[in-house]
DNA sequence: TTGTAAGCGTTATCAC
DNA sequence: GTGATAACGCTTACAA
């Protein structure tokens, strides 16, 4: 079933009848109405690939997922889906290994599928300042400041990891806490990782206090036993914290777990603060204090802000959306 | 840059520089490399819109993923994505609410991107047997049995969840729980909360035991949050269950907050059982009993299958993968 | 082994 | 308003 034989079917030219599928105007009520019936009836699709090769673009928005492990890009990547359905635009998805690059990977898939626009759900700054030039499509940069690198065409959305981190650190110096161990990201290699670790040092900081990054920090990728084996690493040093900051709350369910297998109780002898406010820490015992991400404001204002930039020419902008410190039941005062 | 442009530039034409992008015989070895070497220099990509328009179908597995919400999904999707790759085979992921037609849904996407096949993650015995036979494509339906269905072209990889329950509930029986309350699936719209049920329903028979579904039995759309609410509802009625069994880890998981926030302690008053074996439960404080999913052989299987469907024309087949009852932390024998 | 050319289903430019 | 018709980039007979 091609518009052909919907052509001959309504007794219409296939012109007519691209231009009813397509919602043009310039088509009698008529015509309009005999050939939407028609299709329905018979269940037509139009061929994307017939009309991507003629429009020389495709008419979605390619998502790249940086790590396929990152709970907080899963619940992100919901959000964006909703949105992106209620405005009928097609995604497509691309989850990728988080040690590749995901810019020359999108690159590629440009080429490849000339999407409309790009959304980065994650994303290393190395990589984007080394290739994105080759970019020209509207691009969205999610979890990530892009105001830094100065592209004309890339946005970017995120929380102040840096802001967000202090002010957690904080809470645990306002709860008494001087001695704080610290489980966060490779700030080597992660440009979130080394603000959140920034945002720490910046609170020890304006507490006048030294950290002894050796015995109390831990870089490592987010993950559940990543988390559990950095901490049970900082316990074996000899545990002399009394607070564990870890910089995803994946990480902070694992390092909760090692800490009651080291003998010690959260929050009674450790008290321990997690980054993304997913859905689970909710019902965990203990419920997990946490910096939340405003994760559906985030999706939201990148998808808006891609479409007016798809749509409008909008330039580029680059927004911090609010954090919520949680403070609940794996923190406590001492 | 397209394959004229290579013949052009190569001296060669169009359709021998498509053989040797296609890697098909037949081409001098001359041929091949300097025309490998022409596509590489200029980064050419051949366009997939011209090549599946031209070949009728496009080269990909459509995966049609019925809930978001359901992590297992996510496991058992990213296993997949790395066989997928392995073997070069692009896939293309539908997620689709939980409440919709996934049968219906992947006819609409069938006709639109005639993928090679077609794998669903979850799906509903009642849609596949009045809309699957519009489906002609090798396909498989991964975590419910199609065996019942005889479709010729639809396999199926599960566990044996109805054995699986019963077996959770003969352990919980085993441990001297007498009293047992379910928080399960809507059974009334979903096979595999069917089979739960009916395997609880086997072990307490087994015993000899009744069960008191009005006031011991809760069947919600599995959640964080479904399982708090309806382990709530059957504590309200007067706790007087020693043991919860929970159809899903993430109803589980809810579940234990429940009893906590209702002044219980897991496992020292209540035990509880998970299903599903999600990784996070390894890491929980108490680390969740729960069955345990082969969910790498299910993705392994799934595809093996699928593949030597399409190239082999291999028969449908049904297959249930083992699972395992991991007894830890959050059941007790009393 | 290679080249020529038809045609996949659509859109868009013309004429009418 | 409408209908021919020429692309879009590719694969694949069929010819050479």
């Amino acid at each position: 079933m091609t518009i052909k034989d919907l052509a001959k079917k309504t007794g219409y030219g296939v012109a007519t009848v691209s231009r009813v599928l397509n919602g043009q105007p310039s088509v009698s009520e008529t015509a309009r109405s005999v050939i939407l019936r028609a299709a329905e009836e018979s269940g037509f699709q139009l061929n994307s690939n017939a009309k991507q090769l003629k429009q020389q673009r495709s008419n979605a928005i390619l998502v790249v997922v940086k790590g396929r492990a990152n709970e907080m890009f899963s619940e992100l990547l919901e959000y964006i889906q909703t949105l992106a359905a209620q405005v009928h635009l097609p995604l497509h998805v691309d989850y990728m290994d988080e040690s590749l690059n995901e810019v020359q990977r999108a690159v590629q898939l440009c080429r490849e599928m000339k999407p409309l626009g790009l959304l980065f759900l994650g994303g290393d700054e190395q990589n984007f300042s080394s290739d994105f030039h080759s970019i020209d499509i509207p691009s969205v940069l999610v979890t990530n400041d892009a105001s830094k690198l100065g592209f004309p065409n890339l946005s970017s959305v995120c929380t102040n990891d840096r802001l967000a981190s202090r002010a957690a650190m904080e809470k645990m110096l306002e709860l008494g806490h001087r001695s704080i161990a610290i489980v966060g990201g490779c700030k080597e290699i992660s440009t979130t990782s080394l603000l959140r670790y920034e945002g720490c040092m910046d609170a020890l900081r304006s507490y006048g206090l030294d950290f002894d990054e050796k015995n109390s920090y831990r870089g490592v990728i987010f993950s559940y036993e990543n988390g559990y084996r950095a901490t049970k690493e900082l316990i074996d040093k000899g545990c002399n914290f009394t607070a564990l900051f870890a910089a995803a709350d994946v990480m902070a369910i694992g390092a909760i777990r090692a800490l009651r297998d080291g003998g010690y109780r959260v929050p009674e002898d450790v008290s321990v603060m997690g980054f993304d406010g997913l859905p689970l820490g909710s019902y965990l015992v203990p419920q997990l204090s946490t910096i939340r991400q405003s994760v559906a404001d985030m999706a939201k204002l990148s998808v808006d802000m891609l479409i007016s930039q798809i749509r409008d020419g909008a330039p580029a902008r680059h927004i911090f959306v609010p954090f919520t410190l949680w403070q609940r039941e794996s923190t406590r005062s001492i």
